[in-house]
DNA sequence: TTCTGTCTTACGGAAAACCGTAAGACAAAA
DNA sequence: TTTTGTCTTACGGTTTTCCGTAAGACAGAA
């Protein structure tokens, strides 16, 4: 089992139910943190002290505080762990629950496991370990699914993109312009109109207000 | 100090810390239930049986699951409470940080503390039980500032109701007709336009899609 | 190469939203 | 009561969006 853990966490109750669990893993060594740029500090003197850590559980979202930070947001200590020990296996402990988020946790930062702030995730954070441990990744099969189910509808780049510029408040008959700049196409005004009528059909919606709601809600813009 | 408490949570974890929580406080007796069914049953029998609650800590959001309940959410479960035992001490501990969110708990639900899952809750946890047993509210003073400083802007009945239906999906000219059936006023087309400009311009957009994401977010709608 | 189907673009009329102005309603003060 | 200022409504012209149609571009098959 691993050796040595470290927790970042900035919120107090989850830290404490985090020790509990490893307390009872009876993992050797398990150091929590409540800011990121704590956690990268530690990271970093472990390695120079030749005792690097096996595991990093992180949350994602940190609070700002008056302890003014460089590392805002679990990510930002994800990607730069990975630049000082690029081995380190990680956990994200989040509440997390947009399916396209998470995906993009493992698709881009390359994380070992996932488990949501919910019904049993003391649970399941003891089985995220023991997996990880094994090499493998813990990925809650619910997310590929509800990422399928969910998103019935496939935003293409285009998409994305004329919903982030109408949310930037960007006038319809300008999209085009913007895309032709960003050489996406297709990037017609008829096609900016098109695209967003599939979009809105495809959800049941009728306005853009609702589209925008809903791009926003989902993470996607 | 409170003799039996109640602690309706459906996070494995943060019921876990809750837990560690009242132990060190020494409570008498203190359960757990994940269910905001089980905790009104908990709370009807403690009545039957001529051993009420002093205390109720609850979550708000419960993630449903197999078992189907009827109460769904944690202000389900408070109104439900109090109609069984109206003088019920609740504190609700929830991640939620919409300023208006939190405010209308006090307003209209009467809750007597509200924690927020962040750096130092189980700390503002202990504080807050503290605080409730004296008779007195516990409402994080930063709540009523936010709510002044971040709703820089005041919505009237009017401007939620008009945004409301905007993001329902109603089309601006027919919102009159429906403000009318509601007895709202004013509620012409003019003033419908007049009232999003004036929203509009207060923050700093140009387009309703920007409108309708803010108060989305904002809990406003 | 030509044909074919699909995707993209262009265009124009209709509908909706936008915006300024002026008339009307209403309440408080004189 | 009248006056005054503010809020509400009505109206009309302009801009933007919506929506259907047709022309054009392009890739794959014959």
């Amino acid at each position: 089992m691993f050796k040595k853990i470290l927790i970042a966490e900035d919120q107090q109750s989850a830290n404490i139910s985090l020790q509990k669990t490893l307390h009872d893993l009876q993992i050797e060594t398990t150091d929590y943190v409540y800011y990121c740029d704590h956690a990268l500090s530690w990271i970093k003197n472990a390695q120079r002290d030749q005792a690097p850590y096996d595991l990093l559980i992180t949350d994602l979202s940190f609070e700002p505080d008056n302890n003014t930070q460089v590392l805002e947001h679990g990510t930002d200590l994800i990607r730069e762990a990975r630049n000082v020990h690029p081995d380190l296996k990680v956990i994200v402990f989040s509440g997390e629950n947009r399916p396209s988020v998470i995906d993009d946790l493992f698709e881009n930062l390359k994380i070992d496991g996932y488990v949501r702030k919910a019904r049993h995730d003391a649970d399941h954070l003891k089985q995220a370990i023991h997996t990880v441990y094994n090499e493998k990744r813990y990925q809650p099969s619910a997310i590929k699914q509800a990422i399928r189910e969910e998103n019935s509808f496939e935003f293409t780049t285009v998409d994305i993109t004329i919903v982030s510029l109408l949310y930037q408040g960007e006038m319809q008959k300008n999209i085009p312009f913007i895309l032709k700049q960003r050489q996406l196409k297709p990037c017609s005004l008829s096609s900016v109109e098109k695209r967003l009528n599939i979009m809105k059909e495809a959800l049941g919606f009728v306005k853009n207000e609702q589209l925008a709601v809903y791009c926003k809600e989902k993470g996607l813009i």
